[in-house]
DNA sequence: CCACTAGCGCACCGATCGGTACCGAAGGAG
DNA sequence: CTCCTTCGGTACCGATCGGTGCGCTAGTGG
């Protein structure tokens, strides 16, 4: 059919849906999966729930859309410091970037990817285990970098891409548990700092 | 009043209060506090509604003693870590009890003082703070056992105990993250190993 | 101008939430 | 035994949950 018309018929839609995905992926950084309502979501949107169905899908869509827009945002971080020439300066740029993003100013403390959803109830597991798998995928970007940069002679050869991998995204998520209880950014970039000071812990 | 007899008066409760305060960890643990019903809760408890109320108070207190039976069982830990002799002990018993508890066969993966409830809706807010509150207390406790090493001469005098101690917690609410995620406990032990690689991180 | 399509919002759905009133049952104190 | 206190279970409370049916409205295409 015809889905990709220029001018699409009917009614065009009376607010910005890209603004509104805004507004919710701040409520479910905030509140959670399940800490967050319709009502909460849809007075926040700017939209009613009808509006909102039409446009999303439903509370689960709606989630999975904030997740992607948080990796293209304030998690937009990640990818870029895979890009960064040697290993080490990527290790410094991601955690830096990790600091920065869990003490956004005017955006709730913490990591969406960590505190949307760690542990649910039945209704909420399926949010749970896509978060699950964002952060599974997050470590396995790094993996990859780490790999890279043994092949290519910038870590040593007996290096373990996996354990730096992993333990560059604890001690990111650890940054992000401790912003959510209320730490400020001078003091998760001191454990940034303490964290890198020894690299590449051959 | 006589609130301390021997021998209560009226009929006397026909279940084991701690038992069914471990198993409501449990399902705490698991679910996080707004992911856990009531009706979870008390099927895993195996009593009523009533007799949950009358023992434990309500869904937040039982929720506090659950937490407060975390503390001294799973997460005993902690305090055991902090007797050890040096700070490089310390840290390692720290480090390899968080890997063991977040990976407990039988247990929930992952940190209770994390997940039970790392972001919440205004209902779950006050269980919320609680462990914001519990993990910060952690930190003090770290800090302190730090401080004690630098005045002891065990680590160099120009260390800063409160970064050591909110590197460890990072490191140890980073594993636990993970396995949340279901990391496996000799993968996240190979975060603890690599943590503890160069220390005391001078 | 009319027909059609789609956004919008009110009102409402059944289900479930945490919490409680009530009542029969069970055991200690006298 | 009788009183008294507490336990345990049923049945229910109002509130809120995520999700929808339906009528109205506002635009586009012919």
């Amino acid at each position: 059919m015809d889905t990709k018309r220029k001018t699409p018929i009917g009614r065009p839609r009376a607010f910005d849906a890209d603004a509104a995905l805004e507004r919710a992926l701040l409520v479910f950084w905030a509140n959670g999966y399940e800490g967050a309502s319709l009502d909460d979501l849809t007075e926040a949107m700017g939209i009613t729930r009808t509006s909102m169905y039409r446009a999303f899908g439903n509370k689960e869509d709606l989630f999975r859309k904030a997740l992607q827009r948080y990796s293209e945002g304030p998690a937009a971080y990640v990818p870029r410091a895979m890009e960064e020439p040697t290993a080490r300066e990527v290790a410094t740029a991601f955690l830096n970037g990790s600091v920065r993003t869990t003490t956004l100013p005017g955006c709730p403390a913490g990591c969406f990817g960590v505190q949307g959803s760690l542990a649910a109830g039945e209704a909420g597991r399926r949010a749970q285990q896509a978060l699950a798998v964002w952060r599974n995928d997050g470590i396995t970007v790094l993996r990859e970098r780490m790999q890279r940069a043994i092949d290519e002679g910038d870590l040593p050869a007996g290096a373990d891409a996996d354990q730096l991998a992993r333990y560059l995204m604890a001690v990111s998520n650890g940054i992000a548990v401790q912003a959510a209880g209320g730490a400020e950014r001078a003091e998760l970039q001191l454990v940034a700092d303490i964290a890198l000071r020894h690299w590449p812990l051959g």
